[in-house]
Order: C-alpha cells, then structure tokens, then sequence
RNA sequence: GCCGGAGUGGCGGAAUAGGUAGACGCGACGGUCUCAAAAACCGUUGGAGGGCAACUUCCUUGUCGGUUCGAUCCCGACCUUCGGCACCA
C-alpha cells in the first residue's frame, strides 16, 4: 500500500458516510450479550456546538467504544433537550417563533454532533419539545397528580414592576431586573408543586449507586435532614400559639427572644400598631434580599422587634418576638427560638439589640459573668431547673421526653429540602394539562386528549403571565367533566421535567402505547454509565432519581435508581474563561475538524488534562497530536517486507513485546477509569517507540505485525477514523469497530531487571539494577558496598536499614 | 456566607495502599535539510553552584507548622482559585 500523506478530513467524511450506510452503529436488543447503557447528558439547543459539547461527548464516546470491544452490547444515544427560556428570549429579541429557532438548532447541532463520529444509534433520537414527547411529558405529570404527588400552592416569584413580568433567577442581577434594572420584588402567586419531600428520606440512600462522594454530599446538603424538637410557645392575650423548630432543645432555658421570618403569617397579627410602620418597611426590604444574601453570616444580622411576647412554657417567661430575614419561612416552621449563649447569629443579633443572654450549658472554663461569645461545645446543663447537672446531650433527650409529656411540642425531623416548583410562567415549554372549570374546580386533562399541544400563534410580549395566558384559542376549552365552558392551565413545566426521564425514552423511541416499552426498560435500564457537567449535580440528578422512585412506586419500573455509576467532567476553558457566546470566546470545532481532522480534536482533548478537571484549549498544543498522528499513519503502513524473516535480536523482540502489552494494559486500565490524558500519553509512548524499531529493523516481520496491529486495536475507541482507514490499508477486514479489545499477555509484563533505589538518610544517593528476584540480604550487601554510599556512610552509625522490595533501601545513619 | 473541588518547570500536565518528582506534549534554544522559509527530523531544556570532562553538590510540588527512616501524597492552620446554592440548562 502506498504511504500516502494524512489526509483526516478525507478519510473522515468517507468512514463516517460508510459507517452511516452499513448501519454500523444501530442497537438492538439482544438477550445473549451483557448490555451496557451509556449516557451522555443531552445538549440543549443553544444554536451550535462548541468545543465544551465535544468535550462532554468525545471522551464518553471513546469509552463506549471501549465497551463495544470488549462484548458489550452498548446503546449510546443522543438527543436534544430543547424547551427553555433561550428560545423565547430569541424570540422577542429577533421576531423567530421558539419552534422555528429551536428546530433549527436542532438541524444544525445534529449535523455537527455527527462529524464527532461517535457510535450514536441516530435511529433513536429524542427531542424534548416535540408533541411526540411532550404528550408523554404531560401524561407522566397527570400520574403524578393521580399519585396525590403534584399540588397547587403559593410561592414567592422575582417579579419586575416594571417589566410586569416573572424573572428567572438568572435574570435578576444585584436583585435587580436584568432588562430594566428596576428593583425585583418577590410576590406570591399559585403555582404547581411536586412532593419531592415525600422521598427526602430514601432520596439519603445511596446504596444502589457508585457515585463520586462529592455529588452525593451536595445532595445530602441539598437535603439538609436535621433532626430536632418542635416546641410550641404560649402567646399570651391570643388564642394561637407559635410553634418553633430547634435543634438544640437543651437550651431552652436560655432562650432570651424568638425570631420570625418576616413573611410569617402571624407577623401580620401580633405586631403592635406603634411598631407596624417600622415592621412593614423591614419586610418590603426582606422582599428584595436573596436567599444567599439573607443566609450569609457575613452580613450583620438585623431584625425588628413586633411589640408582642411569646411564652416560655418551660420557664414562663414572656420573651420579645422579632422578625429577621435570615429565618426562612421556607424551613422548618418558619421561626426559631434565640439562645444567643449559645447560637453564634442569636448571640450576635442580642448584642446589637442589648437583649439577655442567659447560659444554660457550662463551658469548660466558665466565666462568671457573660460570655464573651456564643458556646456551642457540650457540657453541664445550668440555670435549667430540674435538668442542671446533667450533661447536655442527656438533657437533650430528658427534656424532649418532658415536652412530649407536657404536650409542648415533641421531636421532629426537618428538611431543608423544598417541594419542586414546576410552575413556569413561560410559553416554550410541556403545558401543564389541566383545566380549570367554574363548576368542578381542578380537572386534569383525559390521557385520550393528550397532548394538549402548544399552539403556534401566541405573542412573546414580556407580560408577567405566560404568552400563553392571551391565546384565546388555547385558554378556552371544555370541562371534560361536565363539558361546560373552562379555562386551561396556562403555566408550562419546568424543563428538568423533561430531562427527567428522557434516558427511557432512547430505549424505545417511536413507541406510541406509552411513554416507553416496558420490555425495552427491563432489557436497558438502569443506565450504567452517566456523564456530563458537574453544574448538573444537584438538580438534574435530584430531580431524575425522585421521578425514577415515583415511577417504581406507581408500578412502571423496576429500579430504584436511574443512573448506577456517574462521571462528572470539568468545564473547557478558554482565553481564562468559561466558553459562552455572551464572552465572545467560543472555540468552533468544525474550523478544526476541517483543517486537522475530528480524531485530532478528539485525541487533543482527552489529552489536555484529567477529564474531570477540564481545562484551557489552547491552539498550539494541539500540533503535538496533528504530529502524533502523522508518525502514527506512516508507521503503521510501514511494509512488514522492510523486516527481516527470522529474529535479528531476541532481546529487542522481547522488549518490544513487552512495551507493547504493557500499553495495552496500561490503555485498557485508563479507558476503564476515565483517564483520556495519560491513555493518549501511553499510545504516544509506544508510537516513538515503534519508531525506533522500525529504524533499527531490530525485530522480525511477526513480531512487528502483532506491534501495528495491536496499536490500531487500542488506539481505535480513541481515534475511530485513521484506525479504521489504517485497519483497511494493512490488510484487514472491514471494520475494526467490530473487533475485540487485545488482552495483554500477564507473564510478559514482568520484569526480569529492576531498578533499586539506594537512599541515606532518606535521600537518593544511587541506583542499582538488579535480577527482580534479589534476596533482601544481597540486596543490603550490594547497596553497601556502593562506593557512592560509602562516601555518605563512612564514619557514621547506622541505624537501620529499610528494605522496599522492589523498590528501596534506605541507610539511616547517625 | 455556606458546601464541594483544585494549587507541581515558561505552559498543559505525570507520578499518591507514603518510596527515583517533572512521564507525555506544547513552547523555547541549537542543529540537519533548503537559494530561503515553512514542514519534517535530531539534540538540549526545573533553578542555583562547582568541574576541561565522564560528572557532581544544594534547592524545588501555593504558604507556615506537624507526623515519619522517607511527605506532591497523611494531619493542622492560612492564602489563592474554580464550581454549586432551588426560575439558565
């Protein structure tokens, strides 16, 4: 074959048109082989592909061919996800309908996604904002309201005066409207919840998964279970009480005040007139500050005092009541009793207020007069009456069971995980199908009607409701009960409810009798392996494993948990930034993939660093793969006539045999654990190796056969085009893709020579080589007698001697 | 602020059941080829010092301490930086 020069775009548009043709890549089920599901998290339909997309999906690619190899059957999909803010935002800003922009999104990042030349079954294709899709989407939610899982509740939103409209969170900057910048409100309006707290409990269980420890503490935190005591206090001249969650309830003897959120409902009926203008201010401040702004211990805490008491039931002592924003209505009930003894933001908030603080636990070392500040450690209960002398986590449990007793309140476990807001106030999203009728009230949408299609003549005017709520056509419907006039629900869902079950979809895309094939799941899911940002850990990966667990409870699955092992890759940067279109530094693969080929691009970013740390694309590294590859195409069509028939060197011969199985181990150990970057270093490794030999011509015609073949076989998940062009040049059968993985050979590997470090005093002062199997005595003798060590030891006194098989000896003197 | 990562040559990074720090690559410098350049190929390349030389000594994994025969790796404190924090997806 002639040693033509690389030419990878050429090469690639051939194999990737062939493997297209030959439907090479096409899955289907097949009951005789292990099945392995491999995900890739779906792109969202920005506009086009960037090179951080490629960097999600090149290496899981490279390793889901890893699997093909070694007898999997593997089902790598790819979709889009493709509801979203985005697409309404081009849509007011450039006149395109959502539908218009998103579909061709669609065209062109398919299009682009293909010349990745992944092994993705086209043929199973999901696309989110399809009513082939969203049908299934609404079906799913009307299960859930079935389950009594979804509920219509109040829930604050960021609302623009101005603007008149709802914001997402990312369009409030500084807390203020990113359009006009007037200042956002939060204001409540009805909106669709899911139970998710429902699950908070077995959502802490992670025994069915191997996930990196870092996503499962965010999830816990995201949990956030704290177990505590709910203790009721008396409001003195009103009929209702005042129920607060701690979970220190061994200080309630030195509770000096008791906090409220500001939005709590009886902050309204228990402020004084004289105090209400002073009250009523402090709230509309509250409404402007985040969550992150209210929570943060380096803001000085500051409240106001409503002008009534509360009840210690314990001790009968009147206390003020305050409201502070750094108590969430949100969480546990809303209000808390201040200990400022012993509680760092309660001791803080009483020394600006000049409010008591009464210690009830001793610390160690206990001052006579007040704390200087808050103790939070253990030790003995004082000034608690029946309970002083106990240490404080015997208190803890006695003084529960008193107020169990007395009917004050009793112990409690509290999440600081909410109920999902489904609710979006948008057009380009599932309609939530339900109807509002005047006479039956709520009514959900019969699955026969399904899907309740968005329709295409709506405004995209920033109006504060949905656009939806102004489509006549849409709004006015029929009560499927009694068949009088109704309105329909005009908020969409979010669209993580979308994501939530797209990975079942992929196992039996064109099915119409229900969201997916029943058999299909039994064969396919759980997923294997899941890959994609870590931006998504805790939503997106909440959110998914709740519905999973909804769906097992309502008997349409058979799993606990969607996605069994998990990956999360860092972020591509670029120019010191995150890659986005608003930086102006978005790096286009296609002007790479033109001019050096998709297996460069590919190779180069398994080769920039570890794969979960991201890293910076930088246009001059990757001339070391473009030259990798060009020494790889010429050595490889290397003609085997060049080398002799029988062995020149048996001492060559074995040595490259022996580098050449361990690559083959040491690419195979990578590829198993996600490290592209030392895989990549490895197949260089060899590729210079087999360089040398072949200008030495140190090895026989076989030997050098076996050598090219194998590189091809390991090198191919990584670089799937030139492997499959050199596969074809050197003589083989269509199609390497459907070759197994080389074993590699576990006697050769083993070394008959070994380097032994020689140390003193734990620095290197010589190496010795040595047969492997040395004694340890022969090995001390030698080291000893090392003239480089005699220098460092004459004269002293030896201490030890620290023998490391295979490794060291170090010579402690003195 | 809280939670979770990461700090190693000029640059990206390699090496952790604690045992040769700097694999592999980029860049730079020198050379071969060329009228010249590009490409390609060969060589050198952590820093400082000593030697004509084969060589050799000391320092070096963000900072400061600790444990150990031995620490990039374990422990404590600090600094810097990146990600998540419930309507971006």
């Amino acid at each position: 074959m002639a040693d033509t020069e690389y030419n990878a775009p050429e090469i690639e548009v051939k194999w990737q048109q062939r493997w297209e043709k030959d439907k090479l890549y096409k899955v289907t089920e097949d009951p005789s082989l292990p099945k392995w599901y491999a995900l890739t998290m779906f792109p969202y339909t920005s506009g086009a592909l960037h090179i951080g997309h490629w960097y999600a999906m090149a290496p899981s690619d490279v390793a889901a061919r890893f699997r093909r190899m070694q007898g999997y059957n593997v089902l790598h999909p790819m979709g889009f996800d493709s509801f979203g803010l985005p697409a309404e935002n081009a849509a007011i800003k450039r006149g395109i309908h959502p539908r218009t922009w998103t579909l061709q999104n669609v065209e062109n990042m398919r299009r682009q996604l293909k010349s990745i030349g992944a092994v993705y079954d086209w043929d199973r294709e999901v696309i989110t904002c399809l009513p082939e899709y969203y049908r299934w989407t609404q079906w799913m939610f009307l299960k859930m309201y079935e389950a009594g899982l979804a509920y219509r509740a109040k829930a604050p939103v960021n609302w623009c005066p101005k603007c008149q409209t709802v914001l997402a969170n990312e369009q409030v900057i500084d807390g203020h409207c990113e359009r006009c910048e007037t200042l956002v409100e939060h204001s409540a309006r009805e909106q669709w919840f899911f139970r998710i707290t429902n699950y908070a409990e077995e959502l802490l269980d992670f025994k069915d998964v191997e996930w990196p420890e870092r996503i499962k503490i965010m999830q816990r935190n995201w949990i956030g279970k704290s177990v505590g005591t709910e203790i009721t206090f008396g409001l003195p001249g009103n009929d209702e009480e005042l129920k607060v969650f701690t979970t220190r309830p061994d200080t309630i003897f030195g509770v000096t005040f008791v906090v409220l959120a500001p939005e709590h409902p009886l902050v309204e009926k228990l402020t004084t007139p004289d105090k209400k203008k002073e009250v009523e201010e402090y709230v509309q401040t509250a409404r402007h500050r985040t969550e992150i702004e209210r929570l943060s211990t380096a803001k000085e805490k500051d409240g106001v005092f409503i002008g009534a008491y509360a009840l210690n039931k314990l001790t009968n002592e009147k206390i003020p009541i305050f409201i502070a924003d750094y108590v969430l209505l949100s969480y546990g009930t809303g209000a808390v009793m201040a200990v400022p003894a012993h509680d760092e933001r309660d001791f803080a908030f009483a020394k600006k207020y000049g409010l008591p603080i009464k210690t009830v636990v001793a610390p160690p070392d206990m001052p006579s007069g007040e704390l200087s500040e808050a103790y939070v450690g253990p030790g003995n209960m004082v000034n608690s009456n029946q309970f002083n002398g106990m240490p404080n986590d015997k208190a803890t449990e006695a003084i529960n069971d008193y107020i169990e007793n007395k009917n004050f309140g009793g112990r409690k476990t509290s999440y600081r995980l909410r109920d999902w807001l489904i609710s979006r106030q948008r057009y380009w999203g599932t309609p939530i199908p339900m109807i509002y009728c005047s006479r039956c009230g709520i009514v959900p949408v019969p699955e026969k009607d399904l899907p309740v299609a968005l329709p295409d003549d709506a405004e995209f005017k920033p109006t504060g409701e949905s656009p939806l709520k102004y489509v006549d056509s849409f709004v006015n419907t029929t009560c499927p009960q009694c068949g009088g006039p109704a309105k329909r629900e005009t908020d969409t869902l979010d669209t993580f409810m979308c994501s939530n079950w797209y990975f079942l979809r992929y196992t039996s895309p064109g099915y119409d009798k229900g969201p997916f094939d029943p058999e299909k799941i039994k064969y396919w899911m759980p997923v294997d392996q899941y890959t994609g940002g870590a931006e998504h850990a805790v939503m997106h990966l909440f959110y998914a494993r709740f519905f999973i667990k909804v769906l097992r409870d309502l008997g349409l699955i058979h799993f606990n948990e969607p996605f069994t092992r998990l990956f999360n890759q860092g972020t591509i940067i670029y120019l010191k930034q995150k890659m986005s279109k608003s930086r102006d530094n978005v790096v286009t693969p296609e002007d790479y993939v033109n001019k050096v080929g998709a297996d460069t691009v590919r190779a180069y970013l398994m080769f920039l660093g570890p794969w979960s740390q991201g890293g910076e694309w930088n246009d001059n590294g990757i001339n070391g793969i473009s030259r990798w590859l060009n020494r790889f195409w010429s050595i490889s069509q290397t003609g085997a006539v060049i080398f002799p028939d029988t062995s020149p060197d048996d001492a060559a011969e074995l040595a490259l045999r022996r580098i050449l199985h361990k690559t083959i181990k040491k690419v195979s150990e990578d590829l198993e654990q996600f490290r592209f970057n030392t895989m990549i270093a490895s197949l260089m490794e060899l590729t210079n190796y087999l360089d040398d030999v072949r200008t030495a011509k140190s090895v026989c015609r076989s030997v050098w056969k076996e050598a090219i073949t194998s590189l091809l076989l390991i090198s191919a998940p990584a670089v799937p085009h030139i492997t499959e062009e050199l596969w074809e040049r050197t003589g083989h059968p269509y199609s390497i893709h459907q070759q197994r993985f080389p074993a590699w050979d576990t006697q050769l590997i083993i070394d008959e020579q070994i380097t032994l470090v020689v140390q003193v005093n734990g620095k290197l002062r010589d190496k010795i080589t040595v047969d492997a199997s040395i004694s340890e005595e022969d090995a001390r003798r030698t080291a000893l007698g090392l003239e480089k060590i005699q220098n460092f030891i004459n004269g002293k006194e030896i201490m030890k001697i620290i023998y490391v098989s295979g490794r060291l000896i170090n010579i402690v003197v003195k």
